[in-house]
DNA sequence: TTTCTATACAGGAATCATTCCATATTAGGC
DNA sequence: GCCTAATATGGAATGATTCCTGTATAGAAA
């Protein structure tokens, strides 16, 4: 099944209207996927495809999205949250009850079943990221820009 | 070497200055180590070690000590950034230059090495986290703020 | 100890992603 | 086609964080 599809039938089945906007909205994440899109990009491609449409639709809708499992939110410090649609797998225990944070040292190759043994803490999601430079910006000369590397917003 | 001298060593190192309101930041950041407090909350704690502190300084300081390697900056959807003295090792590939994610599938154990090889990502940085539930509240009871969990802000 | 200046600070305004709210619209079951 | 609960709009509000301007000061040097 198309992932089109596949989220049409999954917002059917949760009782969700399909709406001009949410079709838009899929459509630019689909196109997107792999581009990890932002609020404000998701909008403005959507608004090609349905030109009544507004950012709070738009953050309503991914975050609509988010709490149903079709999307992940990623969020940034100093950027804006970004969205993902591949939830495969891909450590800080943070309760989110609570807020407490629980620091879990991790060997390398780690479980929730181990996890939940030695803290006693019940993993519901995950999100690793590796902070680095990708191949083309080491190739493509450092330039000027080496001190801006930091200044985001 | 007492954390605290560690961290003032640091700073003479990198040609910074030692300041009352650093300094209270400081013992703030070593006294809730295991808390990941945020700005507000070191901001609250510094204030009484350090009458003549706004909060601004404590943005500019915990900022000026991520830079420099001191503290790590988690941020989070809808609350505040929280910071961190400990730098262990503790998986998105996130470009800091452009801002590309490259997505990379994790083995159970994985290394810098095979990321580099296998995509030419070289990793600066890391941040994993496990959301879930800690123990506590898993035990007392679940009562009322069911519908709260997301509701952060 | 005093001087000097680059660095740091205070305090308040500004920013900006995100959410909230009150109202208007509409998807989809009947 | 009707009805109504779910959605959308758009503008105001929120709130963490940054920015800005004038002031204060750490610490090197005299």
């Amino acid at each position: 099944m198309l992932p089109k599809e596949s989220i049409i039938q999954k917002l059917r089945q949760k009782g969700l209207k399909i709406t001009p906007q949410r079709l838009a909205v899929i459509d630019v994440l689909i196109e997107n996927r792999n581009a990890h899109p932002g609020a404000y990009l998701v909008y403005g491609e959507a608004k090609k495809k349905c030109r009544r449409l507004s950012l709070s639709s738009v953050y309503a809708t991914l975050n609509e999205f988010a709490r149903h499992g079709i999307i992940k939110t990623l969020e940034f410090d100093r950027i804006e949250n970004r969205y993902e649609m591949n939830l495969e797998e891909h450590i800080n225990l943070v309760c989110e009850k609570c807020g407490r944070i629980i620091d879990y040292k991790i060997p390398p190759s780690l479980i929730q079943r181990e996890i939940a043994q030695e803290t006693g803490f019940m993993v519901i999601d995950k999100r690793m990221d590796y902070y680095g430079y990708c191949s083309d910006c080491i190739n493509h000369t450092q330039e000027s820009e080496d001190d801006e590397k930091r200044t985001k917003r």
